[in-house]
DNA sequence: GCCGTTTTCGGCCCGACTGTTTTCAGTCG
């Protein structure tokens, strides 16, 4: 994973230095290695042995051998004569209205290669006076500058979507607009979003922009013209507003939910059938005739695909798929039958009371909920010991027989000890409807050793669900090295669920990982992980994640119905 | 530098907005 992560950092890296060069072509060659490399779920040294650099989609002959030497040796001596040639630092590009021309430019007249002698020259005036800049680059620079320094973290698609809907509800109300939806990232629902894309029709367009210019939320209005406008709102969150005209809102749609890689490769195949695609419309290139634009759906299908689920949109096989009618008939949330991962007020960091637990699932309309409390590790989470373990299968009890239509799941989430066993007896283990297990102490195990644990999770007779695999929190630490072709194949034979927790500040598994569980045919868990009442809504944000790993309802535990499920969870391999 | 249900060579997505340009380059998505 290190070694993936390194290899990614330098073809990014020469990519930027390329196009500071001002070379054509090459840097998006490098761009789409690097982006291919990170997608990987394999071990990317393994694949060097076997002599299959090359087989990586996007990796030819040469940077396969840059790949090779990287791996080698940690270096790479091309990477390093270029950053020799053009000492800039990487994180300059990061800056917004800072592209490479300008970036090469303040460094030949100025000799700028870091933020800090931005910062310098940006104070001492010296960049507004170089050409082609003035006293609004300057400005725009500074204030791109000012975020880079902040990091600005992406936004998680929970804080998002609300506030996203909330203002697009506003737009709406001002009866200005006559139709409004989501686009880019938010309607791809990823579970970061960079900046939030509405996309929408209006009679008087000027008036519309004026409106949503003027919204109290709006900090600053970052640009605005008839079809497009952006603010950043109060709240930091970046918005951009796209009004379009009625014969082609179906074409801007797809042009603006992207992903842009997603479009490139539709754009291609658009120009290999002779046609031209643009946010306006699909047009026959010879007679320049329009075909598909009013709507989404006609485009995909004059270029022979099916329509492609927003989700899927990130060029992971998905036009393929389209074109030879493969796409996955993705789960849908009406499908889900229950919460598997849920913590009552017994976990001592959980808040919820069980009977409001059984009051919110029935309000969800669940078969079951698996109340998984964690387990006691040697008194530091105050959780169920093994004398817990009988009180809470017989609160369970106690609470089932007083339900209709609803049966509580007694469960429990252990915790994975160093060794790979658990917190808890073998015998308290298979008095409980569902065992899941998690790791939640020392994260930082070689990958080899982590491996070895994990398998011994898996192989755990009594353990039903891996609970969040990976071990990842957002903005906190990465996840695990990892040997996932033993891991996949292993929990496949053991029929052993890997989870999609969907707990927002985890979203483990994720997306890319799904999708090769699911190829790999194992079996996948939706669970919230609440600990507040608010918390069991991310049920709905498991399955975008579910949907962007092309799951199928069949893939899921939670579409089982209540007596499937048991039979499942007390089959000897389950 | 990669890639090929028209290609092993000759292509490589496309348009809006901004700022500084007096006709367009740079940046972004």
């Amino acid at each position: 994973m290190q070694q993936r992560k390194r290899v990614v950092e330098i073809l990014n890296e020469i990519a930027d230095l390329l196009e500071i060069k001002g070379v054509d072509y090459k840097p998006r060659a490098y761009r789409r290695a690097a982006r291919e490399v990170d997608s990987l779920t394999e071990d990317l040294s393994k694949i060097y042995k076997d002599g299959a650099l090359e087989d990586i989609p996007s990796v030819g002959k040469n940077i396969a051998e840059k790949i090779a030497e990287i791996l080698d040796t940690n270096r790479l001596e091309y990477h390093e004569s270029l950053k020799q040639e053009i000492p800039i630092d990487p994180l300059l590009l990061r800056v917004r209205n800072l592209g490479p021309k300008k970036a090469r430019k303040i460094w030949e007249e100025l000799g700028v290669t870091s933020l800090e002698e931005l910062e310098k020259k940006l104070e001492s005036g010296e960049i507004r006076k170089l050409d082609g800049f003035g006293p609004k680059s300057e400005e725009n620079i500074r204030k791109g500058l000012e975020i880079v320094k902040k990091s600005q973290g992406k936004n998680q698609l929970s804080d998002v979507l609300p506030a996203a809907t909330e203002l697009k509800n506003r737009l709406m109300d001002s009866g200005l607009f006559d139709d409004l939806s989501f686009a880019g990232s938010l309607r791809r629902r990823k579970y970061e979003v960079g900046d939030v894309d509405i996309l929408g029709t209006a009679e008087d367009r000027e008036e519309a922009m004026d409106f949503f210019a003027s919204l109290d939320t709006c900090d600053e209005v970052l640009s605005k013209g008839s079809t497009k406008s952006s603010i950043r709102t109060r709240e930091g969150l970046r918005v951009d507003l796209r009004i379009v005209g009625v014969d082609s809102l179906g074409s801007a749609m797809q042009y603006f939910t992207g992903s842009q890689e997603h479009n490139v490769r539709l754009r291609e195949l658009a120009i290999s059938e002779g046609y031209k695609l643009n946010e306006y419309g699909l047009y026959e290139e010879s007679s320049g005739e329009k075909v598909a634009g009013e709507e989404e759906e006609m485009v995909y299908r004059e270029l022979d695909l099916s329509w492609i689920p927003p989700e899927l949109r990130e060029d992971r096989g998905e036009i393929k798929a389209a074109r030879d009618d493969q796409l996955p008939q993705l789960v849908e949330i009406d499908d889900i039958k229950g919460d598997l991962h849920c913590h009552s007020d017994e976990s001592s960091d959980g808040q919820i009371p069980l009977e409001v637990l059984v009051k919110q699932a029935q309000n969800r309309g669940y078969s079951y909920l698996a109340v998984t409390d964690h387990a006691e590790t040697s008194g530091i989470v105050g959780g169920l010991t093994d004398k817990g373990v009988d009180e809470h299968v017989s609160r369970i009890e106690k609470a089932n027989r007083d339900l209709d239509g609803l049966k509580l799941l007694a469960g429990v989430e252990a915790n994975v000890q160093k060794d790979g066993s658990l917190d808890l007896t073998d015998n308290s283990l298979q008095k409980l409807d569902i065992v899941l297990a998690g790791v939640h102490s020392h994260f930082d195990l070689p990958r080899e050793a982590m491996t070895r644990r994990i398998l011994e999770v898996i192989d755990n007779e009594y353990v039903d669900v891996l609970a969040h695999p990976t071990g990842r929190k957002l903005g906190e630490r990465g996840g695990f090295d990892l040997d996932w072709e033993k891991l996949f194949s292993r929990a496949r034979e053991t029929s052993t669920a890997l989870e999609i927790n969907a707990s927002p500040s985890r979203t483990d598994l994720e997306d890319k990982l799904i999708k090769r569980g699911v190829e790999e045919g194992v079996k996948l868990s939706i669970g919230t992980d609440s600990h507040r009442v608010n918390h069991l809504d991310f049920l709905e944000l498991g399955v975008y994640l579910a949907r962007r790993g092309w799951c199928e309802p069949g893939d899921l535990l939670n579409t089982l119905s209540l007596k499937d499920l048991r039979s499942w969870l007390q089959s000897p391999a389950g």
